[in-house]
This record gives C-alpha cells, sequence and structure tokens, in this order.
DNA sequence: CTTGGTTATAGTGTCGACATTATAGCCGCA
DNA sequence: TGCGGCTATAATGTCGACACTATAACCAAG
C-alpha cells in the first residue's frame, strides 16, 4: 500500500500518536461502527491508555474529519451521506485538478516513471481482474499526482485530511466498485498531458475524470443506499 | 467584521476553546512573533490556565495550520515564507474557483442582495480612500460567496483553516496593500456573474482574480521582504 | 583551545483524581 | 395516564503530579 507512505506518522513514537493511527483505521475500515458515539472511559480502558492520551487522539481524528465533537457532549464516528459524498467530489474535482497543473510543471522525470509504472499495474490487474487491490492502485495514482504538485500545504490537505475521509467511503462501496477500464483510459490521458507538460489539459482532464467517477458513484447509490455499518 | 460570524465557537463554552481564541488572535496580528517557539508551562502560567487545557487548545491550532508540533520537542509558531504564500495562493485559486461556481448555482436572492450590499461599502470606501478596513470588506465578499457554494465541507476548509493563513499573511502586508480599485472592478464582474447564474463564467473570473491579487502579492514581496516579526 | 562525554535542568508526555455538566430514571402531581 | 421537575449516575472538562526525553551547561581529555 504505497499510498501509506505518503501520511506522516510512519511510525509513531508517542501513545497518542499509536492510538491515533489504531483508530483511524478501526474507523476507516468499519470496525468501529460510522455514526457511534465514543464513551472516552471505555474506549481508553480497552486500549489500555489514560483518558489523556485519548483525548489526545480524538483531538486528532477531529483534524481529519473522521469524529466530531460538541462540547461537554462528547464525541462520535462521522455518519456518510450521499450529500456529504458529493461534497467531497467537488472538492477534490477542484483541488486535484490544481494538482494535475501544477504536476505538469513540476514534475521529475523519476516521477513520471513512477507514475507509468502505477498505470502498468493497474493494466495488470484489469488483465487479471483483480478489482480488490484496484483501489490501492487508483489511490497510488491520485497521490502520486497530488505529490507531483510540490505544493506542500495542498499535499498535506489532501493526503492527510481529504482522503482519510475518501478511503472512508471507498470501503463501504467496495463491493460493487469497478470502473477499472474506464478509469484506466482516463489514467492514460491524464499522465500524457503531464508528461507533454500540458498543465492545462492535464487540470482539464483530471477534472473530468473524477467527475466521471462521481457520477458513478452515484449510480452506485441510487441502486444500493449506504447503509449504517 | 462580519467576516467572523462564518466562524463556529462565537461563543466559546469551554476553557480550551477560549484559549484557542485568544491564542489565535494573538497570532494573528502578531501579538506572538512569527517562528517563536511555545513552552507550555509559561504559557500555561501567563493565561492563568492548566497545562492540559493549554495542551487542547495548540491541537486546536495545530488543525488550523497556525502552529507545528513535533513529538518531544514542542509546537512552535508557524513562520512565514513567501513560497508558503504562493501555496495559498495555489489552494485559493482552485478552491474558490469552484466555490464561485456553486454559488451562482445556489445562491439564494437574498444573499446575492448581501453580496451587492458589500460592493457598495466596498465602493465607498474606496470613494473615502479608507484602506485599511477594505481588507475587512475583501475578506467579507470572499466569505459570503464560500458561503453561497452550500457546500459544508468546503465552507469549513476555507474559512475555519486556510483564511486564518489568509489573515495571517495579510496583517504582515498590510501596509502597502491597496489593489482596492482594480480590486473591486473584479469583485464587480463576479457578482454580475453569479447573478446570471453563469457557474462557469464565475469560476473563470474568481481564478483570475485571485491569480492578479497574487502577482500584487509578489510585487510587494520583491520590494519589501517579509520580516520576521 | 577544541572536542567528546557527562550531568543538570527544563520541557514534553502520561496518568489519575476532582469539578462540572449532561442525561436518564424516578417520583409526585395534575 | 401523561407531564414536569428532581435526583442519581455517568461522562466530559480541568487540574496537578510524576516519568521520560531533549537540550544546555559543564568538565575532562587530547
Amino acid at each position: 500500500m504505497a499510498f501509506l507512505t505518503a501520511c506522516k506518522l510512519q511510525d509513531p513514537v508517542t501513545i497518542a500518536d499509536k492510538l491515533f493511527l489504531d483508530l483511524r483505521r478501526a474507523i476507516l475500515e468499519g470496525e468501529i461502527p460510522a455514526g457511534k458515539k465514543i464513551s472516552e472511559p471505555e474506549l481508553a480502558a480497552a486500549y489500555g491508555v489514560s483518558r489523556g492520551s485519548l483525548r489526545e487522539a480524538i483531538g486528532k481524528l477531529e483534524n481529519c474529519n473522521l469524529v466530531t465533537r460538541k462540547p461537554n457532549i462528547g464525541a462520535r464516528i462521522i455518519g456518510f451521506s450521499t450529500e456529504q459524498l458529493l461534497e467531497i467530489y467537488q472538492i477534490r474535482e477542484a483541488t486535484e485538478g490544481m494538482a494535475a497543473r501544477l504536476a505538469a510543471e513540476h514534475m521529475t522525470a523519476e516521477e513520471l516513471v513512477h507514475l507509468r509504472k502505477i498505470l502498468e499495474r493497474h493494466q495488470a490487474e484489469i488483465a487479471q481482474h483483480q478489482r480488490y487491490s484496484q483501489h490501492d492502485v487508483d489511490l497510488d495514482f491520485h497521490f502520486s499526482i497530488i505529490q507531483g504538485s510540490k505544493n506542500k500545504r495542498l499535499i498535506r490537505m489532501l493526503c492527510q485530511d481529504l482522503y482519510d475521509l475518501v478511503r472512508f467511503y471507498r470501503f463501504r462501496l467496495k463491493s460493487g466498485f469497478s470502473r477499472s477500464e474506464q478509469a484506466f483510459q482516463e489514467h492514460n490521458l491524464i499522465v500524457s498531458a503531464i508528461e507533454r507538460r500540458d498543465g492545462e489539459m492535464a487540470e482539464t482532464l483530471m477534472r473530468h475524470h473524477i467527475r466521471a467517477s462521481r457520477d458513478y458513484a452515484c449510480k452506485l447509490l441510487e441502486q444500493m443506499p449506504l447503509s449504517d455499518t
């Protein structure tokens, strides 16, 4: 899962950081059900840590938009809604479009080679109908382009905050999610534009790609609405 | 300062929240010098609170990107750099462009009236050469459009996180910052496009506007580089 | 005088306990 | 029986103290 290397905290040193990563994974993978209220004493006991450390970890989760807190009431895991998913797609369209434009300007030759390799992996997995891991390939693709923008703040905004939500939703839609062939073609066009250093075109293509992805997700949601688990 | 009403925590109930707002203001207005390391015991004593509450407040400041923390080392106020300022402009171009597009689709008639009023205020202040408060008018303008997008996550991302940084930099550039007339014309065009419900044009104009603002800031920086205060 | 190691000190991370607030259950009353 | 207020309980907010880490000052050897 190369896309995880984009995150900081690869090797957490403090208890609160370890807890944060543990809880984040548990939330993203549905181990802790969405919308559930967090009981600080309960969770602290379950993980064998103090409430102070737990609160610090919850604070970080709040920054990642994975939990919401209200004063004197407590924290609860975020729920999901079609509305929120559409909001995320709108933000991705704008920011990743810009990222693609910047990547076309700033990506190094080595990074372009890496991008091409991701495409090859993608193609190989399509040939073998490995639709499960396709998600990782897709995330790797988008992460690489974001990294290529060289805009540190943009990278943090997307890789560290927004993409947690993307993974959160993607995990729930995983079952029927297979737009691989079409997505691969679109990825291919984007990379070509970046290789030509055509930032304008790269941005346009990326925005189209994300909009297509959104439309597909919407269709899925109409057939199979999200359930609270 | 109507633009502050866009923030949550209007009336903080908990000590940590009050501290957070206090510290945020102090940082934005340069009361605490940029780049300064934070001593938890010192600050806690200065504000008469416990270190625990202070740490919670610092955590929130970290989410706003106003301080950075390293494990076992501590937190320090962010510094500023031309590079970072350019990064922020790139993000604003993408996200506020999208916000303008969405605002053209979703803004209500009342919100459009409010926008027009802001333009009138802007014009009045130009006539009186009140360049100081022009910044507030400008922030109000951008805040209103962001709010008009009706994308809750986008609103939070911009109003709650990114715009703290905008204010942080704007405070340091305040002295020579007067692009009022030009900015007013651009604002006018944007509002017209939104009134026509022309999202495509609104996005284009907003992106041009922010790019022009960036270019102006760059010129200022060449003449008068940022000093660490 | 410089450099490497050692010790002292200040600071951060962690914890358990107390104060305050929200919530749920219960009782009394209409 | 239904509703309003009260009480008890549990949870969150806050605090002070201890443990561990990084830094700075100091000393000794070259």
